[in-house]
DNA sequence: ATCGCAAAGTTGGGGCTCCAGCAGCCTTCG
DNA sequence: CGAAGGCTGCTGGAGCCCCAACTTTGCGAT
């Protein structure tokens, strides 16, 4: 549309259009980087480019020494690929995002487990554990409420610490292969909507989330959201 | 391992293990093309590939004119995450990778747009769209509520095209750049609840979910879902 | 103390070149 | 005649450079 787009775009749309309207059918040669420079008028880095865009889409693949062909089962891999790495405190770095200033208090105390945290980190009710619990505001306002539950052999000690649970754990040999949430939709607790400033009639959002290393669950939290509206924003890696 | 790989690969690894450990916590700088090409004694194609290889796993984002940053996760991207493919029951198929057998019905029709569809789309308010409505089942049991609404240029046509929103727009040369979900929590419609089958009190979670392609809105959908318990699985990328 | 502006730094597009390794194909030699 | 070896074209890695557009910062003037 734009004459002033990228050139190895200009490449790129050609291709994927002769693709996907089937002038180029599955399995057949894309011209070369060579090719490609002399037919569109263009550099031999913008040529590279575009090809690579489109191996990337999963629409092409390349063979080294041979060429480029057209992917018998063209895949959008670069949807698929789209993986993201987990971080404590991710709502509030969300809101972050949308340039509100969040901070955030805790206060930790040993705890027992209990019935309900005992099911979900597979120890005895007796356990005693890490108990942290977290306010994040957003611009002085509260946003959201968390607490995790850690054994206390890894729990953090120092603020540095305490920032990233990744990051712990991974000082202590062990890497975090799953995450289970549960989410569910409730009344809010007399304490929550105190803490969380609720009108009447607003319910909280409870995300129950358990970090697993393998087989063995290393850290749970209920993270607690306020039922009004809020917003979430991602986009597409390049 | 092998003392032959790709340099870039080695930037790569190393800056992907800082953000995977908590060295490089979210929104933390990446150090620019110019710092890289010093720090690893690399080329600067080599630092600049690493980059956009991170930037394409979805671990950084370059802003230009500013530098590269650790991509903020947020938390409720994990409930319909890597899972654009399947459009658009993001929860269903978590579902489905829980075992249980997901089945849907769908219903569609010409609408005219209105007021709050007209807002979201930017189209204007007599503006006819395609109007999908789904039901989402597990085990025979409703799951979800979904309402499509779409430009009629790129409608599907065929069951085939129906299943992924983005291999159709992708065939229309439109590329998704972004989401923006609104996540809310409010007592479910008449409808909904008989839909749904909520007992009496049970909220719903709405997501108010949009499809940008650049600065365009392509799609936008309202997704019900019962404030009851439900679970979300994901795990690390090796 | 604040405003405005210029300089410096950074990304992303584009160009050019060299080289290793692989795949065909063709030629040459046993 | 058939196998070995060489030639050519291709990809993917890597280096270096230039430039436009944009952000950040710091300085100087008001």
């Amino acid at each position: 549309m734009a004459t002033s787009d990228p050139v190895y775009l200009r490449v790129v749309e050609d291709i994927r259009r002769q693709i996907t309207d089937g002038t180029l059918p599955p399995g057949a040669p894309i011209p070369s980087r060579a090719q490609l420079t002399r037919k569109y008028q263009v550099g031999e880095t913008a040529a590279r480019h575009a090809l690579r865009v489109l191996a990337s889409e999963g629409l092409i693949i390349g063979r080294v020494g041979s060429g480029h062909y057209v992917r018998e089962r063209p895949v959008l891999t670069s949807l698929h690929r789209w993986r993201y790495l987990d971080h404590p405190a991710p709502i509030a770095a969300d809101l972050q995002s949308q340039g509100r200033r969040v901070t955030w208090e805790w206060h930790s105390e040993p705890a027992e487990a209990g019935p309900e945290i005992a099911r979900r980190l597979r120890v005895r009710e007796t356990t005693t554990l890490t108990k942290t619990h977290y306010v994040f505001r957003g611009d002085g306002r509260p946003l959201q409420l968390a607490t995790s539950y850690e054994p206390m052999d890894f729990a953090p000690h120092t603020e540095e610490e305490r920032r990233s649970l990744f990051a712990r754990l991974y000082a202590h040999g062990i890497k975090v292969t799953e995450v289970v949430e549960s989410v569910s939709t409730r009344v809010p607790r007399p304490a929550e909507s105190d803490a969380l400033d609720l009108s009447a009639g607003v319910h909280v959002l409870h995300v129950e989330r358990t970090h697993w290393a393998g087989d063995r669950p290393v850290e749970t939290s209920d993270i607690v959201i306020p039922g009004d509206r809020f917003r979430v924003t991602y986009s597409m890696p390049a």
